[in-house]
DNA sequence: ATTATCTATAGATCTATAGATAATGC
DNA sequence: ATTATCTATAGATCTATAGATAATGC
């Protein structure tokens, strides 16, 4: 259910043909990704970038107007990837709260995968320019709202007692926040934890917490 | 119990005057603080540091060795205050589940104030070298560790069911991060619940998870 | 003619230091 | 004499663009 994405009408480009235009995006944001996790955003001059992707320089800001641009494609391009690798492991399975148990499970899975990925939105949302900064956030909620849709799943089904819709948000906000721990985390937590151990865990953390009620 | 500070040991000065030194170090976090908040790390020149601080960019260097050395005093004072917030609230407070219960709520209110602060450290603790990294990553496993003792002490007054060592830690951990994720979700979280309600939600989440047992 | 790409560089930074000056204490 | 501070700048970047060149299609 990855939606379609409206980012290369937004982002200016100079060059007209639209199918170079996405080839030559991907390429700038597979190359970028790679050297911002390596140096950071700031650390990886735009010449850097160009060279790893084989062309010059001027090519470059032919397809971008803006470092920042190249910033956006790459968050918005995690946060897609994401979002499909979710999508594509949870379409099978069940309902009510084994169908969200499952789904806690295959989340972590996709953010252990993409760690880097993650701990480089964390470093880098807030270099973005305001606009596409609203993007980016934008994407966060849309994949909270897989987690959202479970948990009133459950609710309908009866395994869950009925909750107020804020503290449905606020809990897959924070099955959201514990997914992400484990990327940010993990100066602390690999070595000490498998991720088998992490997810039964948290699983069952979030599992006993929300069998409660009352909320 | 916030730890004598080792710092102006081990970041290098040209100054032999340790008081100035300290007076100075103390102007230089508080100028850098406000200025990393608004504009970042990287953004921010150290002209520009030593414009708000009242001195020159010479004076700015005798102090310092790098603009690293300013960003690591920065994050290693930030970490300071929270302990030091912390621990003033906490030491009235009773042993056992209502302590631990207690001890989330300060602790969330002390990441309310210190919100920027805090998304400052996720932001740029990957600009530091590794040598300043490792000393802010201790900083947080010595906070982390506030919540151990308190666990452990739960546990020995007989409200929490025993649990593995391991499984403490990971509980800490995850009871930090929720804190955290106060300040660093504000942009969702902010107009949609009150501070009282996120800690009522997050302790009773925390409370109703442990209170199962099993870990 | 039009589109894509490249070369060369303007123009604006930014960090860190060398060497001069001012202030303090013997 | 020693310590602290300041001025001036070396030296190294870095982003973005202007204008030239090459390739493609009519």
């Amino acid at each position: 259910m990855a939606r379609k994405r409206p980012d290369e009408a937004v982002v200016v480009s100079q060059v007209k043909n639209p199918e170079l235009v996405h080839t030559r995006r991907r390429q700038i944001v597979d190359a970028s990704v790679h050297l911002f996790i390596e140096k950071g955003f700031h650390k990886t001059p735009t010449r850097r970038i160009a060279e790893a992707v084989g062309f010059s320089i001027g090519s470059l800001y032919e397809y971008v107007s803006s470092k920042d641009d190249v910033l956006y494609l790459v968050c918005d391009a995690i946060h897609d990837e994401i979002e499909t690798g979710i999508h594509r492991d949870i379409a099978g399975e069940k309902r009510g709260i084994d169908g969200l148990k499952a789904g806690i499970g295959i989340y972590i899975r996709v953010c252990d995968t993409m760690a880097d990925h993650l701990q480089l939105i964390y470093q880098e949302t807030a270099s973005l320019s305001k606009k596409w900064r609203r993007h980016v956030l934008e994407n966060e909620v849309r994949i909270t709202n897989i987690f959202v849709e479970r948990i009133e799943q459950a609710v309908e089904e009866g395994d869950l007692a009925p909750m107020k819709s804020s503290s449905v948000e606020l809990l897959a906000h924070t099955i959201m926040v514990i997914g992400h721990m484990w990327a940010f985390r993990r100066w602390f937590l690999k070595g000490r934890y498998t991720l088998d151990g992490y997810i039964a865990f948290q699983t069952r953390f979030i599992m006993a917490a929300t069998q409660e009620g009352g909320y």
